[in-house]
RNA sequence: GGCCUGUUCGUCCAGUGGUUAGGACGCGGCCCUUUCACGGCUGAAACACGGGUUCGAAUCCCGUACGGGUCACCA
């Protein structure tokens, strides 16, 4: 047997890796992350929430976030993924330091950042661990799989390629080399060590320690195909990236003790690990992760196609790391949130729910706390990838634009009426005269259906003496004296006191210019309102209406 | 089924032996008010269950129940 047919592109010894990847010069306590994502097509929301406790963890401590695409299953994969986990990763501001920033290209010492490339790297491996009697060739079939299960359920045994239940465990090399003129396929199977008694402990830095029953598995290193399986790459690249921290999803727990017999046997440091909480969601009367399949906001496109902001999303997922987010946020308003410090150590070990609402509620507080010129920015870049139309009328007049979500934006208590920049074409429609002239026949009928009716006269005699150079208080007075004139009460509590002198009272009249001017009922402040549309519209719409 | 793991208001979190169990979202009420969005005040709402240990347990120990993960040539 010779392992050059096994391994027929394993190119490097260890130490020559060694030092090829020598390691990082960074601060003893810096810590190096990373983001492993597969390219099956598309970013589930904890593959965001994994990177943002990475990055943040790199960051605060001075070391590195890097981005390995894993993408050793190429039935799975799915063209335009890579560009799609970038693109995600890009727009919640979680782009890594190192590893495939864009179009194929990479950045930082430690690649290719793709598993796929790395092919010979993962064979140079598994070549040493062959010499060293530390793993196999196995040569067994799907078919005698099948029947190794079958026998185990029937004996109520673990199942697995274990122990005696691993046939070619210890073949002859006759047997071997017979397998192999005979052209069947191969793997290269772990030669596991692992007792019936032996126990390894996890300290993982969630939960603390975690004990297991050792490896017994003869695991596959390398599929069929020569690509290894996410074990394999996992401890050979963990390794020779010099990650400090693996930061992953809890679903590996249990495949731990794997992972720690491969270090072991090829004399590594293992890195720390954290094993963090799916994000999970209510499903009947349990609870279940998020889905790509049935769930819709388990994928990041969905939040993009909405237009939650960055931070939204940021600040909902810090809220979840760590729930006393809440309370720095209240303590330290106008701070960017990279100033919040996350502690690993005291994420939740149980899985958090998914909450649309709350999320919601973090970004009306967001895009509250927003300027009119940042929101402008952000909603024309939403609007440029899911809202064409939008995007044109909303970029034409920048200045006009911002106005508008200037209203009621500026003092202590800013409006908080966007969530997502998906309602904006909706809500600041009736701005623009080709989207307010589309509205035109439901603002007739509800005009028509105005209760009280306004009367005759009036919209046109507030046209004629409207002036936009008035101050809000002035405005009002203004207007309530004129709206005096034609039968509204100034206000609600006049109004109540003698009903029957009244046609209505002031909200009466505001609602209908709401109605005329917006072509609809709620509005920010009619005052600033009319001030952005200009005294032009204004005069226009109102002149217009008094012939409805 | 084996192994691992989790369980404080509906939800997200505080709470590490002595608290009227706190905050936030959501929900209800009141106030403010040119509508809406805010803002203020306020209400309902939780320690899974059972045993211990202790003067005293949400907190420590044991068990039970109910969840979740994992047992692939997928990651």
């Amino acid at each position: 047997m010779s392992n050059e047919q096994f391994t027929p592109q394993a190119a490097f010894t260890l130490a020559e890796l060694e030092a090829r990847f020598p390691p990082r010069d960074l601060p003893a306590d810096a810590r190096v992350t990373r983001f492993g994502p597969s390219p099956t097509g598309s970013m589930h929301i904890g593959g965001l929430y994994t990177s943002l406790v990475s990055r943040r963890a790199a960051h605060q401590s001075g070391g590195v976030f890097y981005l390995r695409i894993e993408d050793t299953d190429k039935k799975r994969e799915v063209e335009g993924t890579v560009e799609l986990i970038l693109d995600s990763l890009a727009t919640y501001g979680l782009s890594p330091d190192e590893g495939e920033i864009a179009d194929g290209k990479d950045v930082g010492a430690y690649g290719p950042y793709r598993q796929s490339e790395r092919v010979p790297i993962y064979q140079s491996c598994v070549r040493w661990l062959l010499e060293h009697g530390h793993a196999y060739p196995c040569f067994a079939s799907a078919e005698e799989l099948q029947v190794l299960r079958d026998e185990q359920a029937k004996h109520k045994v673990p199942p697995g390629y274990w122990g005696s239940w691993a046939i070619w465990r210890d073949k002859t090399q006759a047997d071997v080399d017979a397998a192999l003129a005979a052209g069947k396929p191969f793997v290269i199977r772990l030669r596991s060590a692992g007792g019936r008694d032996e126990r390894v402990t996890l300290p993982d830095t969630i939960r603390e320690s975690i004990e297991f029953p050792a490896n017994q598995t003869d695991v596959v290193l390398l599929k069929a195909d020569g690509v290894p399986t996410y074990h394999l790459a996992h401890v050979v690249d963990d390794h020779f990236m010099r990650t400090t921290d693996v930061i992953r999803g809890n679903e590996w727990l249990a495949s731990y003790p794997m992972h720690a017999e491969m270090f072991k046997l090829f004399g590594w440091e293992p890195p720390r690990f954290a094993h963090i909480s799916p994000i999970e969601k209510n499903d009947g009367s349990s609870r279940r992760k998020l889905s790509k399949r049935s769930d819709p906001e388990a994928s990041v496109c969905w939040y993009m196609e909405a237009g939650y902001p960055r931070d939204a999303v940021t600040e909902y997922l810090l809220n979840l790391i760590d729930g006393r987010f809440e309370d720095w946020r209240l303590a330290n308003p106008g701070v960017s949130n990279e100033q919040f410090q996350i502690e690993i150590e005291r994420m939740n070990r149980a899985g958090a729910l998914f909450d649309l609402a709350k999320l919601d509620s973090v970004s009306r507080d967001v895009v509250g706390a927003m300027t009119a010129k940042e929101i402008f920015d952000a909603a024309l870049i939403w609007g440029s990838d899911h809202a064409a139309d939008f995007a044109t009328r909303f970029g034409a007049d920048p200045a006009y634009s911002q106005a508008i979500l200037d209203i009621e934006r500026h003092g202590e208590r800013p409006r908080k009426d966007i969530v997502r920049w998906e309602q904006l074409p909706a809500d600041i429609g009736y701005f623009f005269d080709d989207t307010y002239a589309a509205l035109l026949p439901e603002a007739q009928a509800a005009f028509a259906a105005l209760q009280p009716a306004p009367p005759e006269g009036m919209l046109a005699a507030i046209a004629a003496a409207y002036d936009p150079a008035l101050n809000r208080d002035a405005w009002l007075e203004w207007l309530r004296e004129l709206g005096l004139g034609y039968g509204y009460a100034p206000n609600v509590k006049a109004f109540k006191v003698a009903p029957d002198e009244f046609r209505g009272h002031f909200g009466d009249l505001a609602g209908a210019l709401r109605v005329v001017l917006a072509a609809r009922r709620n509005t920010p402040d009619l005052c600033e309102v009319m001030q952005v549309l200009g005294k032009d519209r204004v005069v226009a719409r109102l002149n217009a209406a008094a012939a409805w």
